[in-house]
RNA sequence: GGGGAGAUACCAAAGCGGCCAACUGGGGCAGACUGUAAAUCUGCUGGCAAAUGCCUUCGUAGGUUCGAAUCCUGCUCUCCCCA
């Protein structure tokens, strides 16, 4: 399902390409997040002519809990149900055990967990999330995992690697003894875990390798740990993970922090920044990081990012941009959302670029200072 | 002409003798956000020192009181009802 095309002679970047039943996606890669079947606010004409995504995501217990798992397999699964034809992942809900703390308990079984939404309790295991997932037809899935909080003690780290070590067997067991619902082949991807402590990061990525899935995912990171910390466990984990299967480095991240992690030799990104933080007014942009809200935009009548990475964000100007946000207005969230991907899916695939060019490391030192940059 | 109600910081609106530089909204300013419980959340919003402090504010001019945005008197203005 993976193919490395390029690699980067200085550095671990490499470039390649990741195929799934629903085409073929160039690496390295950043996934919209779709969480709840829609990346908000956003038409999927414009995910994929503005854009340019292949691949976007989706999350088992967001889903599980709304529309449910009978609509969807009624409507032929998520990417009928949502008209999306091109290429999903869903994860497992694993974030959410480290996110909705408070509404949830771990046990050896699973994660039961109290519904945000109507607060009925329902339990996650990693058959079920197997199942559901086989049901909402995403072509890769994720094992259940626990997502540790940082800071947290090593004893803790390890008791949390062992647990989500013993989930991956059975997530994997459930995966090899069952076929997809849907006519296509899916692919699960096992997630390493162990917080900031080296040996128990190399004792999972080990145990993540010795699954022979189609590809790895590193978790557990971007959670509040100094960017440093990250980077010197996907070092750690890179190292260990297969060369020739893809790496996926979940929720990162900021554009330096990707651009970091390709350099490490990261294929797979995902992250809400882009989104959810474009909706608060946050652009990233090849002049640097921008708070629209702020007053020092209000008469700045030119484009949102002069090197367009859309069309929008050569259409409309900050000081539009600026009243919309302030406003309110839905369209500020969608011309906020859809400059910002567009911005993250355009930095990846000139990453890419470098790497087949050769000059990815200079490039990439470049990027970093002037993506580093608040205005 | 007669009767009634009210004037509080950018706006709206509480407070009705000391705990009031003054509740709360809004607006404004800034910040946070990393496998989305998020079109969400947090802080600040009279001036100056910016920590404990000091100074000037509650239509206006006086008064009562140890002490007033809060009580009394005059004045100005606004709104409502009846003629």
């Amino acid at each position: 399902m993976f193919v490395i095309q390029s690699r980067d002679k200085e550095t671990g970047a490499r470039a390649g390409v990741l195929k799934t039943a629903h085409g073929e996606i160039p690496t390295p890669v950043f996934m919209p997040v779709g969480t709840a079947g829609t990346v908000k606010g956003i038409l999927h004409k414009d995910l994929k002519e503005e854009i340019g995504a292949k691949i976007i995501l989706g999350n088992t217990y967001h889903l599980y809990l709304r529309p449910g798992i009978e609509i969807l397999k009624a409507a032929g699964g998520l990417h009928r149900f949502m008209s999306w034809e091109a290429t999903l992942l869903t994860d497992s809900g694993g974030y959410q055990v480290f996110s909705l703390t408070g509404n949830r308990k771990l046990t050896e079984e699973g994660a039961i967990f109290r519904s945000h939404i109507d607060g009925s309790t329902h339990v996650f295991t990693p058959e079920n999330t197997i199942d559901i997932q086989r049901i909402i037809g995403a072509d890769i899935i994720m094992a259940f995992d626990e997502c540790a909080p940082f800071p947290c003690d090593y004893r803790y780290a390890k008791k949390s690697v062992g647990l989500t070590h013993r989930w991956l067997d059975r997530a994997v067991e459930r995966f090899q003894q069952t076929d997809p619902v849907w006519d296509y082949e899916q692919f699960l991807f096992p997630i390493v875990q162990g917080s900031t402590f080296d040996d128990l990061r190399k004792i999972s990525a080990e145990k993540a390798a010795s699954t022979g899935m189609a590809g790895n995912a590193i978790g557990g990171l971007s959670v509040g740990e100094p960017a440093e910390e990250m980077y010197r466990i996907i070092e750690v984990v890179n190292g260990i993970l297969p060369f020739d299967k893809p790496r996926y480095l979940m929720g990162v991240g900021t554009p330096v922090n990707i651009l970091e992690a390709i350099e490490r030799g990261i294929d797979m990104f995902d992250c809400v920044m882009p989104t959810r933080n474009g909706r608060n007014g946050m652009l990233f942009t090849n002049e640097g990081i921008i708070n629209i809200k702020n007053r020092k935009w209000s008469h700045d009548f030119n484009p949102l990012d002069p090197e367009g990475p859309s069309s929008v964000s050569l259409d409309y100007s900050k000081a539009y941009l600026r009243h919309l946000v302030i406003s309110g207005e839905i369209l500020g969230a969608q011309i906020a959302s859809i400059h910002n991907l567009a911005f993250y899916l355009k930095l990846v695939g000139e990453a890419r670029k470098k790497i087949e060019e050769g000059n990815f490391k200079k490039w990439k030192n470049g990027m970093v200072k002037k993506l580093s940059e608040r205005l």
